[in-house]
DNA sequence: GCATATGTCTGACCTAAGTCAGATAAATCG
DNA sequence: CGATTTATCTGACTTAGGTCAGACATATGC
């Protein structure tokens, strides 16, 4: 090793507090403190509940209000009771409001632009800030139910069959394979479950029901910048939650020879080897478990 | 592509501020602002010249003042006038100051050694955090003399022989090689230069007089997280600088076909093949240049 | 319906950080 | 030598960011 651990953890903090102190810089030209873009970017992000807002930007309740009501004099943020709770209240951008918050994610684009413009191995340096950036976010991995067709499970997916024409012999065509209808893994029937990483999907698991006590589970995957890490593990742990709360008592899976953690996952968590259920083409494993 | 580019990199900024956020948090433990902690820091790194430190944290004259005023009130820091010029001021750690700092560097190294500990694949995060802050601190690398003997230049030379090792169809064993004297590579008859980015030593080549005009470029090397960046470029036409300095009229070097991008930079930047100029047996292209 | 809990806001504070215009003293140039 | 430049310090000021106690209105449990 060139360097001990720690002082190479020392110059990447260094590295990274002068990029993001540029991003913060660049923010200030618009003429606003860093605190108030920041509330103006949360709620233009979605957060407009003003709980969530403060949860969310780990502001004091008196400071937050005093931002807020500093954006609405500005024009750029109304707010409005909850309409369920009035107690609660919730901001929501102006038209003023949006043009601004569009011009921060310009900045923000921009700056992001720039470092992969002025880096020649862009998609190795992008995978470098995808490892890292798991591994710090890696307490903050939350599974969340999603529609299969929605963007974020689409994305996964794709890489799943992408990765699935690499490691199999055979390459993978998913039109020959026994491709779940969305509606098999979609509540009451089944479910399809997403990891997020800070809001980037990284992994996923379908549960496909069939109507009956038995369901399968599909599509389990992890992208590489997350391995290792227990997270699919988790993700079976909360397909089987799933399952159990859909009153399926009896799980199936198919699997290839050539997915080889994948096999050792099952083995080690409980799943017996059965006798092939499909004639799906690709499949040479089949395993069940009880949950 | 998971992600687009923009979002990945937002994510990362998110994760990353989340982190060196908590560094600071628990530099504020010690009871003192993180400015002043940052003075403390600075000074225990060997910046005691306070127009040095002036510029290493960014600080306006005045606020610097301030706060080696406050650490020689609590007995932390003395200041001195420099030994040759009177106006200049030296902060120097008292023996309570020293042990502030190892503190400080103390709650630093815990901290990065934690995230390395409760990440399973440490090596790949570190190589990962190498090549970001590499790609970060880009514009910030700087190349300097050194003795070829001092700790920076012995790190690269190290790995410099390993990768020959692993490179070369017959190994590499230094013993074998016509290892230079460090004192050729060293003023009046050389020179020995490295790269440092953020004084991480990223790469090096010597210059290897002979007391004549003629010398040799020897050890070019750079590590594999700042490759592409056009580093040994920087690295060749510095030496060529250092030679024109000593009054040397040509360079020779001899070089390994197997290090192909080695070959192809000497054969774009102005070196012409020549004939065998000594019986080293693992060289097998040897090359000469005019300055 | 009343007591209590919850969510937000207001006013009165405080500190860290930074700016800027001189003051001061030493070095350097002609 | 005197004039100018350089390095640091001091005092007066500003801003961003944050804390805390209580006010106020609405929801919730009994």
């Amino acid at each position: 090793m060139l360097h001990d651990a720690v002082s190479r953890i020392r110059r990447f903090n260094r590295a990274v507090t002068a990029e993001v102190g540029a991003l913060d810089t660049s923010f200030l030209g618009r003429g606003r403190p860093l605190g108030a873009a920041r509330v103006l970017n949360g709620i233009g992000h979605g957060r407009g509940d003003v709980g969530a807002l403060r949860d969310y930007l780990g502001l004091d309740s008196g400071l937050l209000s005093r931002l807020l009501r500093g954006l609405e004099e500005e024009g750029l943020v109304v707010t409005l009771p909850h309409p369920s709770d009035a107690r609660r209240r919730v901001a929501a951008l102006t038209e003023a409001g949006r043009k601004e918050f569009v011009a921060y994610e310009a900045l923000s684009n921009a700056q992001a632009a720039s470092l992969v413009e002025r880096f020649p191995r862009a998609e190795e340096l992008l995978r470098a800030m995808d490892l890292v950036a798991t591994a710090l976010g890696r307490e903050r991995i939350a599974i969340e139910e999603c529609d299969p067709r929605a963007a974020t499970a689409v994305s996964c997916l794709t890489a799943y069959y992408a990765e699935l024409g690499r490691r199999l012999a055979t390459g993978f065509d998913v039109a020959l394979s026994r491709d779940p209808e969305a509606a098999d893994m979609m509540r009451p029937r089944g479910a399809f479950l997403v990891a997020l990483s800070d809001g980037m999907p990284i992994g996923c698991v379908g549960l496909k029901g069939k109507g009956g006590e038995v369901a399968e589970i599909k599509r389990l995957w992890v992208c590489p910048s997350a391995r290792g890490l227990g997270l699919a593990r988790r993700l079976m742990r909360a397909a089987e939650d799933a399952a159990r709360d859909l009153a399926i008592t009896t799980l199936q899976l198919d699997s290839n020879s050539a997915l080889t953690e994948a096999l050792q996952l099952y083995r080690r968590t409980g799943w017996v080897e059965i006798e092939r259920f499909n004639d799906d083409p690709y499949p040479d494993f089949f395993f069940e478990k009880r949950v």
